[in-house]
DNA sequence: TTTTAGTCGAGAATCATTCTAAGTCATAAA
DNA sequence: TTTATGACTTAGAATGATTCTCGACTAAAA
């Protein structure tokens, strides 16, 4: 974790208590979580933690590139600390997400109109699925 | 257009001078306007036209899959009336976002951890890059 | 034409996110 | 170690998108 703060300070980040505890709850957290759960999980540790720090330190991430905004979710964002490319399949049952590491880069050809008028950078898959637990509990 | 009114009609929808026009605005309409952009142009023709109105009808329109909505904007929601299923290219630039008609089903392989946890249904691709106009203008 | 269930419109309510202002603190420099 | 400063934190207000409420209205079936 000391490797962790360094890297951040380096980057210009302040390390705070507050920035600390989400930076900790972010670390290897596969569960793309929202600003409301991030919020709830660090008051347990800093109990008069504001939602505008949480949107700091958010904004901050993001401009630094530890983390990434997944708009799966209309309505709410969601936030990814995975800094590799990957892609997600989504459960339409219960909204679950889980990751892709797939990079589809070379598989994905647009047709040559569409190459014509843009210039492409990446791209980001979206699968849609049934997770075992919904298919089971589901009948 | 009698035809589409009929079409919904049959599919339990009543065609109220205010739900035509927004039915009539979103026919062919491949721009992904936001709530807010059909609701000005509906008051072009009806001026007492509500939000709960163009919400509603754009709620009625998804039940009865005649629209999507597009999760590309973080901030609000797009609606697309386009019923085939496609893909999106969002310019980074200007987020202007084209249609992309490939099926890309058989390309798109899954990890077999993934294919083991996941009955899957459906995918989405996203591609992002700078559209012409952008390239042109920016330099 | 009558009936009635569904729709409309105005504004209030809600939810996520951003902003504000004043006090506080992490960090670099002395 | 102390200090100065700019960045950070906080509570609450503001904003923006979307949803809800409810009395009045009307499309469409009988």
């Amino acid at each position: 974790m000391e490797e962790v703060i360094k890297r951040y300070r380096e980057k210009g980040l302040k390390i705070t208590p507050q920035r600390l505890a989400i930076i900790e709850f972010l670390d290897g957290n596969k569960d793309h979580p929202t600003a409301e759960e991030i919020y709830r999980e660090i008051r347990k540790k800093h109990p008069t933690v504001s939602f505008a720090t949480v949107y700091n330190t958010i904004q901050a991430l993001k401009e630094r590139g530890e983390l990434m905004e997944v708009t799966i979710d209309p309505g709410r964002k969601r936030f990814d600390p995975n800094p590799v490319p990957h892609h997600h399949i989504i459960c339409t049952e219960c909204s679950k997400v889980s990751d892709v590491f797939v990079d589809y880069s070379r598989t994905l050809r647009l047709p040559r109109e569409v190459e014509e008028g843009f210039t492409v950078t990446g791209n980001h898959v979206d699968f849609f699925g049934v997770c075992k637990d919904c298919a089971e509990s589901g009948e």
